[in-house]
DNA sequence: CCTATTTAGTGTAAAATTGACACCAGCCCT
DNA sequence: AGGGCTGGTGTCAATTTTACACTAAATAGG
């Protein structure tokens, strides 16, 4: 039988990448450091994790006690284990993301954070330990996933209009979109509800107002993976997309 | 100044999940561990990490010493970290996957491993600790990858027939696909060199033989890239997909 | 040697999807 | 009333995807 205490021990942290979006803007909330290393510098919220915990609960954890943000899903990225990646000595740190609204949520720093703030990602360049490789890492997860699936409901208030939600796909994805090709394929999802609402106060024609529709998207996801797994009965039909990144 | 020592540290480890095909199947590489726990069961190629040593280097240096396989590229996959999943107390594991051409590597049990053998993934159900629901977190990785890019030739003899090509695919997305579309896609992407040779012994009409091109891999790579990611240069063209997975 | 068996190899047409593109509508402001 | 601004809409060409069936070339076995 062998004996764990043989084995080398690290401490393991968890850093959370929260994306929201507001003025056309993606950002990503950070924290300012009020604890040595990087003290006083913008960093990724996120801490050690705890002996009887695992590691989603960690995340969660520690977000809600670094940021005041609660009840989120977290979805794993990567791990990240370079030697020397903490100047403390060696610590592993598996990375979360998420998506939230941002008016949805009051930030709240408090334990080792003195501010919780959300920043532009366009206008980042640094951050403490290597928070900002883990950052990018995160970025390109989501790039990815907005061109498999429908998220980005979760960054718009719940009443949005379809240019905010082009924008938003802008921000993500760092491109432009066709207005007309956009509306007619998003319309053709299925996936918002037409409240019969419209902007008011606005300096221009009102936009129509749409909300993003859950039971639609769990039917969406249902019928797109036999979608596009399945073939016909017996010959055939699946190939592998070409070209798309 | 904090103290790391202060902060709950665990051992950890590295699983590989290394996939091959071989006779039409697709197969995972296992271990028979000749230690305690799961003494004498089939595991995950993996151990526990070094001190001084990366993540990705601690994957490469286990998978050496237990199978003998050297020189694969190991992509990270997700890490698992549930308090109970190693019945001696905690340990965390970070997942790596590869693919590999069963016939270019010779097996060498060692270390821990007191055997080393390709098993059929679809005849698998059970794996010691947690290894069977990361082989299958693995195996969603791969089937993910194979649609967005062409991998795969990894697993093929040098020389291989359009129709063995196929039936990897087929293997690893569980599908059936239609040959004549199959063939077109894949020649038209232009990664194939047709050697001009022809199978030799079979009890049919011999296949053409072909080989992965990978300069033009590269290539494809490179201009993928662009492909998707860049619209026209102003009002713009990008979408996200509709259906597929 | 003739036949049966097995896998290799090939083209086309219909349907669906994608991408490019330009103008009028309706609100506020002055 | 007009200017400024954003909302909203349709079509056509090009490309991609899908479905589908027969002949070719080798060996095996009688």
């Amino acid at each position: 039988m062998i004996e764990l205490d043989k084995f080398f021990k690290s401490p393991f942290t968890v850093d959370n990448v929260i994306f929201g979006f507001d003025e056309g803007d993606l950002k990503v909330l950070l924290i300012k450091r009020g604890e040595e290393p990087f003290k006083d510098e913008w960093a990724l919220p996120g801490y050690f994790v705890n002996e009887n915990e695992d590691l989603d609960s960690a995340a969660k954890r520690v977000l809600a006690e670094l940021t005041g943000i609660k009840n989120v899903y977290l979805e794993q990225v990567n791990t990240f284990g370079a030697v020397d990646r903490h100047p403390l000595g060696r610590v592993i740190t598996v990375a979360y993301y998420s998506l939230i609204k941002i008016s949805d949520y009051n930030l709240h720093a408090s334990s080792i954070a003195i501010n919780a703030k959300w920043h532009s990602i366009a206008k980042l360049k640094y951050l403490a330990f290597d928070h900002f490789k883990i950052l990018m890492a995160c970025f390109q997860r989501l790039k990815n996933r907005v061109r498999e699936r429908p998220v980005g409901f979760e960054l718009l208030p719940p009443k949005f209009t379809l240019t905010q939600l082009q924008h938003l796909y802008e921000a993500i994805l760092e491109t432009n979109l066709d207005k007309r090709n956009f509306r007619k394929k998003i319309l053709s999802m299925n996936l918002l509800l037409d409240l019969n609402e419209m902007q008011e106060g606005v300096a221009h024609r009102p936009a129509r107002l749409y909300q993003f529709d859950k039971m639609k998207y769990e039917q969406f996801l249902a019928e797109g993976y036999v979608f596009d797994l399945s073939g016909s009965k017996n010959k055939s039909s699946k190939k592998k997309s070409k070209k798309s990144v």
